[in-house]
DNA sequence: TTTTTGTCGATTGTAGACAATGGAGAGAGT
DNA sequence: ACTCTCTCCATTGTCTACAATCGACAAAAA
């Protein structure tokens, strides 16, 4: 007979995490949570110390990291918290709206009835974040939605490279930032989404997906110039400390 | 002043590239060419004497491999060239065309006459390679087409994540195999893209790209599974060794 | 003062050594 | 003959050490 095939969960990890993996992950979610904040140099002696590992496996991570777009390597300069410029963000919100409106054809076509409920559920939670004025768990709420309809869409490729985008996104600095204002219209234009599905039709649904993604893109590239020129009209008399910069 | 912008082309890669992207590059190349076989094992220390390296900087290549999914890495067994099965083919190819379509629509819009003409040449010199039966020849300028294409839709990260699925593709074994006959069929749809694109009809045009790659994809499987049946049929009695398999 | 050049420290790139794991085969038991 | 267990070896995981490179600062020259 097999050996156990769903052995305890801890053991299961140290079966198939090495240190790299581990490593890995933790890096991962320090970038993303902005912990380790885009531009930053990552010393290896510095984080290897910090971790509690050897430079090898470090170095390893980096380079996962470096492929999927998180961290920039320069040779005998050091690795760097990736920093998206606008341009870049805008390319990926383009990519993204025609993976998206991918996602809402496949879905107008053949989603099951519990899954438009599970779907609705979630936009239920949106609304009540938006009534809270919880830009935060709106934030969180917004990314499952959309996680979860790429997920359902049952291309495993397509989630894959979905979410390594979403994360690469995520590094464009001023979108997390995003104030509540435009909550409300972000959510209505979910449970559209939502309806679309539901109806079947799946050219609307698709259009429907890509609509709001560009939309999403239009609100996030004015926020941020609005930034920009807000921050240019009110510079801080603070000293500019030469060196220490990325490039 | 600054110093010098374009170094020497030698010295310019030495600033550049470590062991690590050269490794990389190489292992690449071997990979896509065939010479390291899908569901090979590669064991460290042969690699790295065969390079003249040492474990270190190929373990980095390695995880660079296996984020960029052309190898699979299997903790304390070994690295693996990844062998890609028929779904997940299939769905790379639904990815394909979802952004092939969007490249179609794009290029519509906004392409200069110059590149119509470039790519009108391409397509000439498919043609030719159909009359003359090449098949090598006609892939090698089918995924030129297609690569060109994506770039000339002018949204880098796009053809970056283009290259990366073609890359994956290929390490779909009967990918390369594909005989001659449907050389024609390909070719003509080739033709009729150029011709869509510089018709300037968005839908048409994203249209024809779609189709073309849901058509391609349709004549891999069928290919494909012909292939598996063919097999099936005449196996060989040859003695299936014991051991020595990738999983 | 401004520019250039030399030196030093910190950090990265690479190599080699040791510990830990998995698989193949030998041997014992049924 | 078949199965199970044990041992050993090849290979991987990790760490440490050394070489190579870069950037900053200081001193010298204009």
């Amino acid at each position: 007979m097999n050996a156990q095939v769903a052995a305890h969960p801890s053991i299961a990890l140290l079966q198939t995490s090495s240190l790299v993996n581990v490593v890995h992950g933790e890096l991962e979610k320090m970038i993303l949570s902005g912990r380790l904040a885009p531009g930053e140099k990552l010393t290896e002696f510095t984080i290897a110390a910090r971790l509690g590992i050897s430079r090898g496996p470090l170095r390893e991570a980096f380079r996962m990291l470096e492929e999927a777009g998180l961290v920039r390597i320069a040779k005998n300069r050091g690795v760097f918290v990736r920093d998206i410029a606008v341009d870049e963000a805008i390319e990926i919100f383009d990519l993204r709206a025609a993976m998206d409106e991918m996602v809402g054809r496949k879905l107008a076509a053949c989603i099951a009835p519990a899954q438009i409920k599970e779907i609705r559920g979630v936009v239920d939670n949106m609304e009540k974040a938006v009534k809270e004025k919880n830009a935060q768990q709106y934030h969180l709420l917004n990314l499952k939605f959309h996680d979860r309809l790429v997920e359902l869409a049952g291309n495993s490729k397509l989630t894959t490279i979905y979410r390594k985008l979403i994360k690469e996104l995520s590094l464009f600095r001023r979108l997390n930032l995003e104030d509540g204002w435009l909550m409300p219209i972000s959510a209505s234009e979910h449970r559209q989404i939502v309806k679309a599905i539901a109806s079947g039709d799946v050219d609307a649904s698709g259009k429907a997906m890509f609509e709001h993604v560009m939309d999403s893109k239009a609100r996030t590239i004015e926020h941020n110039t609005r930034r920009q020129l807000a921050a240019s009209e009110a510079p801080r008399p603070q000293s500019l400390k030469k060196g220490t910069r990325a490039r």
